[in-house]
RNA sequence: GCCGGCUUGGCGCAAUUGGUAGCGCAUCCGACUUGUAAUCGGAAGGUUACGGGUUCAAGUCCCGUAGCCGGCUCCA
């Protein structure tokens, strides 16, 4: 029977390639009856990442069409969307994106068919010879067949190029080293993408390579889907943390104090103090105790730790104290090295030292909500995301190494059940092992360490994703990642195991038999810093937070300035039960009293004139609008009461 | 830290080819007080991020610094 290809088996036009004996391939493979081929469509996440990639060719092609000149770095899909690196003599400007859209667009409509075709070493280095950067990848070939690094251009197998071929003269317009597979044709891409952003990235990821720049662009089966996209950008800007921080009068960074440091104000405290309030209701209830520690230290603590060696890039430079100096400038007295402290497991570590400690005290929960200070560079700070002083809420278990298991499993519990309590329900773990180049202590304790954490993740019947390299140096670590309410994931809460600080920090306890042993330590920080958690919480919530965590919970509206002090007494009852409650007695109207407080996404609007007060009664209204009138003012306070004790959303 | 962009009163924005800073909201004062998202009038508020330079003249052009934004690298 003749060999058959994609084409002559699937009608549909939404099958866009092959996978054939698992391996993703061009619709146009031949296959034969011994394959497995299944068709992979459009709009699904291998078709998807097909699309896209096959977009950053057609954004390549632009560019070289454009600066023939431009060199070629590498264009793979990524999430949502592809970018496609450029080695160009000036960076590329909002105008040159506007017209690299318009000759994508033409490209995309001439219909050029991508044509895949298998080349030895020498003919593609022939081929190439003018691309720096694709032969540097074919150079690197050698070491992908030995396991090591893989890409979209260059596979462990052959190489092969794709020629972008127009249907019209059967010429070949453009071609690209790639393993592929693409779409049939540049048509399929339709007007489904649009190019987003250019900024520059280093070649092969490393700081000491070139700079080549980057354009970022997004592809859509659909128009429509494309356009789904840019609205989902627009949500995301619209709950920006930083704009709803100073919309809503929470935080702010001034410059006077520097960069990556907040200020928090009185609306922003009140929901901080809630966090941590509830954080410290928990932490009692499963058996932690509660430590301080100061926010500098002399040098010696984190050369014992290791925070140095590994970390001293990060860390704010010394204080060189207690120094002096006779007249002619001899040292007369040695001074000391003072650091803010980056980490408080160390001085954690000294607190468990203090005295001798019996195996009967373990486990030994210290926690605390820890100011640090770490010297991030400039160009990495965001927000509240990412900021030089920020406060942990920072844990350290010492245990006996029989206890860690089910110390482990309790924690996982701890921290789910918790992070429940502030409305985040999606989560999935990570498990991140050992990276080569940075770690401490013997590779047996390393994989014993790591083996254990992956059992009790796998316990929790969460989804488990493997993180390679990711760990600290001391230890391996489980961090749960949390979906938020438009479906990002964020890296919430962390479960290290470590073996190697209390060897450094020689601790020990006297177990049952007399005799001296180590403790383990797992290092546990549930809601990372607070200061993060509270941009992830704000822009999961959109602003519009429980009523627990709201900075005012009630406002009272006076229909008529008449009906003020009625309703005075309503919130003066509520003040009492410790809700935070206020009337509205500006001299605003009502509706534009309405207006301010739903714009400060106020949950209970409390309104009141004439038929309520008559009735002993308020008006609610909520934030989305919706009322419900005439409610008996117990009945009121109960319900704001519950609202608050539930820590329900309304 | 690196690359690019941005920076006008508290916030959001305007200022033709360089020609001597305006508006809305917020604030303050006054009047008004009306059952569910903006009452009216008035006042105050800016050496256009900072420092240099070009020019008869700079918010507008050039250089430097800082901050912010988007990425890259990093993230204990």
């Amino acid at each position: 029977m003749a060999p058959r290809t994609g084409f002559d088996l699937y009608d549909d036009k939404s099958v866009i390639a092959l996978r054939v004996n698992g391996e993703l391939k061009d619709l146009a493979t031949e296959v034969t009856e011994a394959d497995t081929v299944e068709p992979v469509t459009i709009d699904s996440p291998d078709g998807l990442a097909i699309l896209r990639h096959s977009t950053a060719h057609v954004l390549a092609q632009a560019v070289q069409s454009v600066n023939p000149e431009a060199k070629l770095g590498i264009g793979p899909p990524v999430t949502d969307g592809f970018y496609y690196d450029f080695d160009v003599a000036a960076p590329f400007t909002p105008e040159d994106l506007k017209a690299l859209q318009k000759e994508m667009e033409r490209i995309v409509r001439s219909g050029q068919r991508f044509v895949r075709r298998a080349v030895s070493d020498d003919e593609a280095r022939a081929e190439l010879a003018d691309e720096p950067y694709k032969l540097e990848l074919i150079g690197l070939k050698g070491g992908a067949a030995e396991g090591g690094e893989e890409s979209v251009e260059v596979g462990a197998g052959e190489l092969t190029i794709y020629d972008n071929v127009d249907p019209k003269s059967g010429e070949t317009v453009w071609k690209d080293l790639c393993r592929g597979p693409h779409l049939p044709s540049t048509r399929l891409i339709g007007n489904g993408f649009a190019l987003l952003r250019n900024a520059a990235a280093y070649w092969r990821g490393s700081e000491k390579n070139p700079q080549l720049q980057r354009i970022y662009g997004t592809a859509w089966p659909t128009k429509d889907e494309l356009r789904a996209y840019q609205a989902r950008l627009e949500e995301a800007a619209r709950r920006d943390h930083r704009k709803l921080g100073a919309e809503l009068d929470l935080f702010s960074f001034p410059d006077e104090i520097g960069s990556g440091m907040a200020v928090f104000h009185p609306r922003g405290g009140i929901i901080r103090k809630e966090i941590e309030d509830y954080m410290r209701e928990r932490l009692v209830a499963y058996d932690y105790e509660f430590v301080n520690t100061p926010h500098i230290t002399k040098s010696t603590l984190f050369e014992v730790s290791g925070h140095l060696d590994w970390y001293r890039e990060g860390m704010f430079p010394a204080m060189h104290l207690d120094e002096e100096t006779d007249a002619e400038g001899h040292v007369t007295r040695q001074g000391q090295d003072y650091y803010l402290k980056p980490m408080n497991c160390p001085m954690h570590n000294l607190i468990y030292r203090a005295r001798g400690r019996s195996y009967r005290e373990l486990p030994l929960r210290l926690a605390e909500f820890g100011a640090v200070y770490r010297y991030e560079k400039s160009g990495t700070l965001s927000g509240l995301t990412r900021v030089r002083a920020l406060t942990q809420d920072d844990a350290h278990i010492y245990v006996t190494p029989d206890q860690v298991k089910d110390e482990l499993r309790r924690q996982l519990e701890f921290v789910l059940e918790t992070l429940r309590g502030y409305g985040l329900e999606d989560f999935y773990l990570e498990l991140s092992t050992k990276n080569p180049d940075k770690y401490v202590g013997s590779d047996e304790v390393w994989e014993e360490a790591t083996t254990t954490l992956r059992d009790v993740a796998l316990e929790s019947g969460l989804e488990l994703v493997p993180d390679p390299g990711g760990a600290a140096f001391y230890g391996p670590k489980i961090s749960v990642q949390a979906r938020d309410a438009i479906g990002r994931t964020w890296q919430l809460s962390t479960v290290q195991l470590d073996f190697n600080l209390p060897e450094r920090f020689e601790l020990e306890y006297t177990a049952p038999d007399g005799t001296r042993q180590r403790p383990v330590m797992i290092h546990r920080a549930l809601l990372g810093s607070i200061e993060r958690f509270f941009a992830i919480l704000l822009e999961h919530y959109a602003g519009a937070f429980p009523v627990w965590l709201s900075p005012v919970q009630v406002v009272g509206i006076p229909v008529a300035e008449e009906y003020g002090p009625y309703l005075d007494e309503v919130i003066a009852r509520l003040k009492a039960v410790g809700v935070r409650a206020e009337v509205d007695h500006s001299d605003d109207r009502m509706p534009k009293k309405i207006r301010n407080h739903t714009k400060a996404k106020v949950p209970f609007q409390l309104i009141a004139g004439e038929e309520d007060r008559a009735n002993g009664a308020v008006s609610f209204r909520y934030r989305d609008g919706s009322q419900e009138n005439g409610v008996p003012v117990d009945d009121a306070i109960e319900k704001i009461v519950e609202a608050i004790r539930s820590k329900v959303q309304v």
